[in-house]
DNA sequence: CGAAAACTACCAATTAGTAGGTAGAAATGG
DNA sequence: CCATTTCTACCTACTAATTGGTAGTTTTCG
């Protein structure tokens, strides 16, 4: 029917509550309440908090890296990558209600929360998302539509703190307007 | 003399603390252990939580503010102080075991755990910190030791979540080297 | 049937917060 | 000057609610 896998329906709402309320803002009982069935259910699925916040975070991370992958490969320039890459985040900050995060952001503030397996996850998708970031500029970097930057690395790791950061500030005062300015900066600066 | 205030203990514990669990990581009873005084005794400061709250953001947003503008009325090259305000940042990181994070950042990330006025109060700090860098760079435009830009203000947002978000990246992974990294290519690009 | 998925009904631990008491310093007042 | 009161800072001991988690039972469905 309609009905998507319970699992996945408690992994999407986990997912909505911690990028708005973080790891320890979420209870069991508000995914209870969230997905409609009870809290003993939900530990059915998956017997510990640990437990969901690694699936959850095994989930997020093979999504944006396929997603991302799709980016890196297609044939556009490389500051066209770079631009549809923000925009992932720029999603991010729009849906819902609240200003949400990157799951990976809220999850680095509350690092402190997982277990080794998680913290390895995270670090997992900041390398990944730095590599991949390399790829868009170097690419950007050999068509012409990025200036030449001595350490791709350094200014991937430089993008991606910006955006995460960027969700961060525009979600507390100015919302996606100002990420939007934020990004247009960022890009402008590794045009010239 | 060598006796420091209770409350100024009490706060201190509790920002270290907040920095690098964040606000739901920390509770009364850690507290009480790490000031060495009976839970109920840390009520008899700070009455509730949010009150603990509100009172250690207006203590960080005016320590911070005052420093920072030391460094912006100080005479010295708008790139200058702008590396003074980023070397902030990197010393909040290399402090304590763990990475710490900017207390408002990670109250960013568990902004919904704040009530009204604590969300003001980091509001507050945004603004502020932004409207500092803006004269920083514009400081750095006028002696010519930093390339001008259209727009000092989106250049401030850009700055700030850069270092914002380079704290929390840095911390999940690469460390304050990481961190140095990230202001260096940010001052590099500032430069030209 | 038989397994997966849901349920009811718990538990122990922890949470923020309260009630009430004690020791000592500071203010008050005859 | 001394006795009383008041205040501050801390304490022990509690509460009500919530937390993550478990045991055992029923329902659903291929």
């Amino acid at each position: 029917m309609g009905t998507t896998d319970t699992k996945t329906r408690i992994l999407d709402a986990a997912q909505c509550l911690i990028q708005s309320r973080g790891i320890n803002g979420m209870s069991y009982q508000d995914l209870s309440e969230s997905v409609g069935i009870r809290k003993a259910s939900i530990h059915h699925h998956f017997p510990s908090k640990l437990d969901m916040l690694n699936a959850l975070l095994q989930r997020y991370q093979h999504e944006f890296a396929d997603t991302v992958d799709a980016i890196v490969q297609s044939k556009i320039t490389g500051k066209s990558k770079l631009k549809r890459y923000c925009a992932l985040f720029q999603g991010t900050l729009a849906t819902g209600e609240d200003g949400k995060t990157c799951l990976c952001g809220m999850m680095i503030a509350e690092i402190a929360s997982l277990d080794d397996s998680g913290v390895q996850k995270i670090r997992q998708f900041v390398r990944t998302n730095t590599q991949q970031i390399v790829a868009m500029i170097e690419s950007g970097m050999a068509d012409g539509s990025l200036a030449t930057q001595k350490s791709p690395k350094a200014v991937a790791e430089l993008v991606l703190a910006t955006l995460e950061g960027g969700l961060m500030v525009a979600r507390s005062s100015g919302g996606p307007q100002q990420f939007d300015s934020i990004v247009n900066q960022l890009i402008s600066l590794l045009t010239r």
